[in-house]
Order: C-alpha cells, then structure tokens, then sequence
DNA sequence: TTGACATATTCTGATATAGGAATATATCGT
DNA sequence: ACGATATATTCCTATATCAGAATATGTCAA
C-alpha cells in the first residue's frame, strides 16, 4: 500500500507560485481592497478569487477586515520574508 | 465538459515551492555536486532526486555537465532572479 | 565481455489543487 | 419581510505531481 504523503501545510512558497496569487498580492500592493475590485481587475470568477484569497491567508500573507458587506483585504509582507530571505542567498 | 487547463510551463516559482528541491538549490550553493553527493545529504531516493533536478533544469536553477559516468550539476542563481524581483516590491 | 557503478526514465497509485457551477450566508436598502 | 448585493463554501471533474518500484542507459574496471 502506497506511502501517504506529508499533511498539506501549504507554505508562503507554495501560495505564491500560483499567478493568480501574485497577481492579487500585487494588486494589494495599491493598499485595501474590496473582494470585488480584485474580480474585476483579475477577470477571474468571484468564488476563484475567494477561494485564492483563502489559501492567501492561511500562510498569512493577507489580513481581512469587514465593513458592511464588503471584505476588505490588505497585503502582510511580513509573511513574505522566508522566501525573501531565501533567495536573497542567491543573488549575484 | 469541464475546461482544460493551462498548460503546465514549470516556472521558477512552482521549481522552488518543493522544498526538496530548495534543499537542493541549498547543496549547490557549496559548488558542484553529482548526483550521488546530493541522493546522501538528502536521504532521498536516487530517482526521486534525478527527477527534482530534472525540474530544476527545466527552468534554468541548475545546469549539468557530464564527468566520466558522473553528471555533476551547478547552480545556476540568475533563473532565480524573476523571484527575487517579484518579492523585492514586498519589502518593509 | 562482464559486472559494478552512476544516473535517468517509466509506470503506477495517491493526493493536492485549479476551475466551473451551484449554493449558502450575511448584510444592506426599501 | 423581501430582493439585491457581497462574499464564502461545497461539489465535481480534470490535471499536475509526488513517492516508490522497476527498469533502462551509459560508462568504467578487471
């Protein structure tokens, strides 16, 4: 019987090498935003957006808040730091 | 009929998200290595290490030279520099 | 040439995850 | 209370990819 693998505990790394998640991280550059702005901007359907948003937050890399019916998303840099950090070992 | 999805261009991001596969990039810091050096420090099984560091050469992180019936890979830190670009705009 | 060594590839089965569609939940305005 | 709006979740299916095992390929040494 084939080996389970390691419990999924998605990484700062594993969540920014999907586009998407860049984009929006990019996005949020620009300061808070509204779910709705970034599904507009991204082109994206809105569940895809929530869903990127999701694992986002998970490795922390993005914090919500709500106002009225709206979540407002900002960018966490601070949880982009371990991959800052490594690679910063290989620049030339 | 569900949609297909983008085809799979493997792109330094998705390379370094398998953490293996940073350990590896790590080794190669200290200089050439064969493969052998690598399949020992990472207590990995020999195919499962061929086949990260066929990743890594799909993007351009290593480079390989064949020695006699060793095959000794590099580093190659300049494929990583899309990385270090996209996280630089995250700094504090 | 034969066998040992070094590495790569292929096959298989399990798992993670993306997107689409549908639906659920919460909040606002009237 | 009702409909509209904003967002999240769930279900489904396709695909990517990991690990393990087995095998293939190539090179050296005796």
């Amino acid at each position: 019987m084939p080996m389970a693998r390691a419990a999924t505990t998605a990484d700062a790394f594993n969540a920014i090498a999907e586009p998407r998640r860049r984009q929006i991280l990019d996005l949020l550059t620009g300061g808070e935003r509204p779910v709705n702005d970034l599904v507009l901007e991204l082109g994206l359907a809105q569940p895809q957006v929530s869903k990127h948003l999701r694992v986002l937050r998970a490795v922390g890399a993005v914090e919500m808040r709500e106002a009225g019916r709206q979540r407002l998303y900002r960018l966490n840099g601070e949880a982009l730091k371990p991959i800052h950090d490594w690679v910063k070992n290989y620049e030339r």
